[in-house]
DNA sequence: TGAATAGTGTCTTTCAGACAATATTCT
DNA sequence: AGAATATTGTCTGAAAGACACTATTCA
């Protein structure tokens, strides 16, 4: 029996003691789609960056530390809870963020791809089902999940886009998580009145017919984002 | 270093090892208010039920353990996310479930009491702060916001109320949740028509008023609660 | 000029909130 | 009858969806 009431501030006899592995859904919207960049381990199978917990880390930092070497030190990291291990004597947890697929597309190498990701699951580009390591898909469909629920919460969104957007592609990064079309003057309206969009002045360039408007996040927003 | 690109499989040398405790939120509305299941130490300050997670357990397993002894086998458990442990080689994992009050007041000694919670903390019903011990108040304010986050997509909300009950209960435990007070038409409306309501045909008794119908779930009810 | 998309205006529908009117039980 | 609450109906306003119309750039 190792039910306690109090505060657990001793290990008891029989508690087990297990590694703790960070690991990290990295999302991408591209071509209308929403994408997850994914890493081929030495057996061949698919999976997601990650780190091990060091002793008197916070959890928080570890994730930091397995986002620090791709995507620098600004990448906005969220929870996404604790999954069972692998192996018997680990506990994996999740975390996601996104990023605008411009900033790793040169990058890449043959070892990092991305692969598109819907309810049904991860697809590389021709169709094919990804091959993914154990205990990733699990972690892939929570990833989603939260994404779609707290897409309305945060600032989240606008790690998707560049510094500086129009409303069209941030229509497109919102169809691409939600999987489904949207109405235009209702999203433009939406947005618009909700306070977290400032407009740069600028227009976009080079697309072959009339420019879109460019904005960037108002930071002092108040309030929720509208769905 | 220890970031790694695969799916973890093999401890790293100098990985730490950590001992994994589950701590459960237990919920419940008295009197229109929310509050919380806190449990005494030795040390004197208020912590949650918790088990620490053995070899080979799975999370959730070991979360039911926790709640077995004082609610039988059949509360449904939330997981709200992890969390840095008190102690460097500790990870915490946190959990919440909702109960009908009437279920664990009788059964409530010195060392368990409820406390009234909302976005200032914990209090006990003479107004005076709960002393809780570390790390406690993170988790029950991260429970409380998933609580109102997903108090509309789950059948969490039943879970604070007997298998029958009227309307008026209902919208009591929204408005203790969410710490305001709704329309009732609207409530009743919205409900109503969500299709997660099954009338039972028997009316409240012994209310000195007009007596209210009761209703149960309808388990198979399809799409999401109303907020 | 034509193609393609940006941005806007209007109508309709849906739904929450406010308020009031009626119904039912017990004392 | 009177108190207290349940239940329902109606009106109003806010916001989303559908649709069409105008505006602007480049080839």
């Amino acid at each position: 029996m190792t039910e306690r009431r109090d505060t657990p501030d001793s290990p008891t006899a029989t508690a087990g003691r297990f590694l703790v592995t960070v690991q990290i859904v990295v999302f991408a919207s591209r071509e209308g789609k929403l994408n997850t960049l994914l890493s081929r381990n030495a057996a061949g199978l698919w999976g997601v960056a990650s780190a091990q917990l060091e002793k008197s880390e916070q959890l928080d930092d570890a994730a930091a530390r397995a986002m620090r070497v791709r995507f620098g030190p600004s990448a906005l990291l969220r929870q996404i809870g604790a999954f069972n291990g692998v192996d018997r004597d680990q506990v994996r947890i999740g975390y996601m963020t996104a990023t605008s697929a411009q900033n790793v597309d040169c990058s890449l190498s043959e070892q990092d791809q991305f692969a598109s990701l819907d309810d049904r699951g991860a697809r590389w580009a021709n169709g094919s089902k990804v091959r993914l390591a154990p205990g990733v898909s699990e972690l892939l469909r929570r990833a989603l999940s939260e994404l779609r629920l707290h897409l309305d919460l945060t600032e989240f969104v606008f790690r998707f886009l560049p510094p500086e957007f129009s409303l069209r592609e941030l229509q497109h990064v919102h169809e691409a998580v939600r999987g489904q079309s949207l109405n235009k003057p209702a999203f433009r309206k939406r947005l618009l009145q909700s306070g977290w969009l400032e407009p740069t002045g600028e227009l976009e360039t080079g697309k072959g017919f009339r420019p879109a408007e460019l904005y960037r996040v108002r930071r002092n927003a108040h309030g929720r984002m509208p769905a």
